[in-house]
RNA sequence: GGAGAGUUGGCAGAGCGGUAAUGCAGCGGAUUGCUAAUCCGUCAUGCCUUAACAGGCAUGCAAGAGUUCAAAUCUCUUACUCUCCGCCA
């Protein structure tokens, strides 16, 4: 969230903000909004002053006995008049709100500027492409060959994009989840083991609501949402509470089942593992203190590019530009992961940082001094195990058709190699 | 699902129709030669005036509605927390 004041003192400011993320958000019509509101407190308030005025006078009078009908009538109008512009009032707040609750945060002063994802810039490469001696599969090859995972099962259960892991294929991804959460549990990350279902106001906090409404899965009856990523439940940790400032930083990691109706993409990687309405991740969310929240930024991609290294797959970091960047994140690293059949990158990471823009929403401070400040809030995935999943299997594959186990996860799923 | 109790500033805690006591912590200042004490101020948000310092007014007692000249206080609705009962993995 943007606060009115902060977009009535720097407009030029979040106008070009704007033009940057190509969002057209008609700003003068919040001005204008924001210029009638301030007309009406002034007048409401007038009267209010009035009638407090009047109250004690009342008040006073009746203590020593006196008649004081003509106030009272007086006052009974003014009442009524205070009423209406408090309505009035109302409207104009909710409507303002409302409209605030759309405008993204402002990005990060070092955030490319761009028209599309094209003007993202790769910023680091890791790890070298395999050269394979042999004709290579793609992961779902690989997977059924495997009886890994069964798409066909899982659309009968549920439809497509809820893939059903078998036998090995379900002691993979379990030893990936187990490994990533011990790896960042190492690094000092408190272990949280979220609700996957949450209430509105937590999805309002990390800026999936309002606009992102289509997104979501949401169950009408109880007025709850399936988190789509464990940002949610995490982030709101600590939604309305005051953090001492020597806590700081606080991390966490959490594993949750994820869950996207990915409206608008139908058609889009449609087979395979690739784009799921469920998967599995691991996420880690931190609190900051937000003099030092883009140094946190660093250590936090640091982290989730360290499960890469040790799986000894080859990555990029890419640092997203303005056009690309998410609702709520003022600067995001996304980071992805090489698909030798795709001959692809495919996104395993995104880490951001959000600023201020979600402890307003959330209502999450800490205390700096004499002062209650917002807090900075991080997330990052680490990692996201579908795409992990596909380039394991890829990467790992072997002349004889096996798949090897990475070294880092062999003591999870107790055997060398997929035969 | 049923019954009861509760929700007041950073924290603790009073007030139960006349407009938020008091304590603790924090911050600023004064004073005293001694790791501290004492005193004063400040310590939520918004709006207005001001270049700034500062000042004025309003709001704020879980959220919303109602009664009233006046609501933390009375009435209703909702949310959440705790305790007990029921059902259940």
């Amino acid at each position: 969230m943007i606060p009115i004041k902060f977009i009535r003192e720097n407009i030029e400011l979040v106008k070009e903000s704007l033009a940057n993320r190509n969002m057209d958000i008609d700003l003068d019509s919040i001005l204008t909004l924001d210029n009638s509101r301030r007309n009406i407190i002034k007048s409401v308030e007038a009267l209010k002053a009035d009638r407090n005025y009047y109250s004690r006078k009342i008040a006073k009078q009746k203590q020593k006995g006196e008649d004081s009908t003509a106030q009272i009538k007086k006052m009974q109008k003014v009442s009524s008049s205070i009423k209406e512009y408090d309505l009035e009032l109302k409207e104009v707040n909710e409507k303002l709100n409302q409209l605030l609750l759309f405008i993204p945060n402002i990005p990060h002063s070092s955030v490319p500027r761009g028209k599309s994802e094209d003007d993202n810039v790769v910023i680091k490469s890791w790890g070298e492409k395999p050269n394979f001696s042999f004709q290579h599969k793609d992961h779902i090859y690989l997977a059924e060959q495997h009886g890994l995972v069964d798409f066909k099962r899982g659309a009968k259960i549920s439809g497509s994009g809820y893939p059903l892991y078998i036998d090995k294929g379900a002691k993979l991804e379990r030893a990936l989840i187990n490994y990533m959460m011990d790896q960042h549990s190492e690094n000092d990350f408190t272990e949280i083991f979220p609700p996957f279902l949450v209430n509105e106001s937590s999805v309002l906090t990390t800026g999936q609501l309002p606009k992102f409404k289509e997104d979501m899965y949401y169950i009408d009856k109880d007025d709850m949402f399936c988190i789509s990523t464990a940002e949610i439940p995490v982030t709101n940790i600590h939604k309305n509470e005051i953090i001492n400032r020597d806590e700081l930083p606080k991390k966490y990691v959490a594993y949750s089942a994820c869950f996207r109706r990915e409206a608008g993409s139908y058609g889009k990687d449609t087979k395979g593992l690739l784009r799921l309405h469920q998967f599995n991740k691991v996420e880690l969310v931190k609190f900051v203190d937000p003099s030092n929240s883009y140094e946190e930024l660093e250590s936090l991609l640091l982290n989730a590019e360290r499960i890469l290294q040790n799986l000894n797959l080859h990555y990029r970091i890419i640092e997203l530009c303005t056009a690309d960047l998410s609702f709520s994140a003022a600067k995001c690293y996304d980071i992805e992961v090489w698909s030798p059949a795709d001959q692809k990158y495919l996104e395993v990471s995104s880490c951001s940082n959000f600023e201020s823009f979600q402890s307003r929403r959330g209502n999450i401070r800490y205390k700096n001094n004499d002062k209650l400040e917002h807090i900075h809030t991080l997330n990052g995935s680490g990692l996201a195990t579908p795409r992990l999943f596909v380039a394991i299997l890829e990467n790992y594959q072997t002349e004889d058709g096996g798949i090897d186990i990475p070294e880092v996860l062999q003591e999870y799923i107790g055997i060398k190699k997929i035969c």
